[in-house]
DNA sequence: GACTAAAACAAACACTTGTTTTGTACTGGC
DNA sequence: GCCAGTACAAAACAAGTGTTTGTTTTAGTC
């Protein structure tokens, strides 16, 4: 990590070449992704980006970085004024979902590109995600359950669930936070009848 | 479709070829695929494999269609003869994951490989798994539910959960079919305890 | 306003990609 | 034994891949 001897430029096109990377990343993959994709709608030079990176790797790593970022401090605040663990974790996944599915590019990269894919940076990209899913490893921990509930299915599910919806969901059409409570609401209220 | 003059000869390499194939796009995913990848194995030079197929594009496509119809068969015999609906249901969702995770390369690529990343041939991907979930369609309808329950969500929620398991399934150290019937067990009883 | 570091350009590099073309063993069926 | 047809091999193709290198432009600092 060697320090900017110097303020980094204002016209520098870096923050955009972020954006665009997380914006084709997050739809096309890590590997169905070519460098020239992504600095060509900045208006850049393939070669230009190795100022920035030493290898397309790293570039994902940032993204994915900042992807974890985003969606963490997303989560963290809608939990912060709920009192009620169950309120707090359904609170949790909305903005989860939002955060996946209508905002972040930067979170869609988070949940679509998966480390194994990635061999240079997989063991980074790994316990980011650790790092994030942390918070409902709490979440889940505070809630009252029956004895005997595993609680590690429990969040398996839920996350799985949210996670999946990336493959099916249509904007305008369905609705994040409609489709996470939809889910809570499951777990919660018993389906069996008899 | 032009078929065959005459019968295919008992030594051609297609079968390891799809085989090889659905290991490479079911760990890998298409783009991360090359056809020297998966040539090399079956001991084939590229340009071979045009001789079976007229793109990488219509590899995948029987490869997948061979996936849904393998993961359809299995869920199906699962199901058949158990009666009661949430004991098929829980039967049909232990079968989907053995396939997924323990058994078939070919369900791998049918979870894994999304339609929009290869537009050549997206709606037929679609099709056919629009096909294979309507077992799961089925299976739901049938559920007594209390009245308002949202089978779709139900639906989604289940098989989100089920593929995302794909994610961080270990072999050896977690168990698809103790994973499939937990989660059913979370859907079915309450775990709100007011 | 001069100096310097940031940020990019320009052009190539070696290699990989999916694919085509041409030729040719081998084989199942008559 | 013939032979049409299967199932490849062999070799190349053009385009695309991630990356490197030398040079140029521009903005921040004094």
């Amino acid at each position: 990590m060697n320090r900017p001897l110097r303020a980094p430029r204002v016209d520098n096109r870096l923050p955009l070449l972020l954006d665009e990377a997380a914006r084709l990343f997050g739809s096309q993959g890590f590997a169905g992704t070519s460098i020239r994709d992504i600095v060509r709608k900045v208006d850049m030079l393939p070669g230009s980006l190795y100022y920035h990176f030493a290898a397309k790797e790293d570039l994902l790593a940032a993204v994915y970085e900042e992807g974890v970022r985003r969606i963490s401090e997303r989560v963290a605040a809608a939990v912060e004024d709920k009192i009620h663990p169950w309120q707090r974790l359904e609170a949790a996944c909305v903005a989860h979902l939002e955060a996946l599915l209508e905002e972040s590019d930067y979170a869609q990269v988070v949940i679509r590109v998966r480390p194994a894919d990635v061999p240079a940076i997989g063991t980074r990209l790994v316990a980011l995600r650790d790092r994030y899913e942390r918070i409902f490893v709490d979440l889940t921990r505070a809630l009252p359950l029956p004895t005997g509930t595993n609680r590690r299915t429990l969040r398996l599910m839920l996350l799985g669930a949210l996670n999946w919806s990336q493959t099916w969901y249509r904007p305008g059409r369905d609705d994040a936070a409609a489709i996470a409570r939809g889910f809570v609401a499951l777990l919660r209220r018993p389906l069996d009848q008899e």
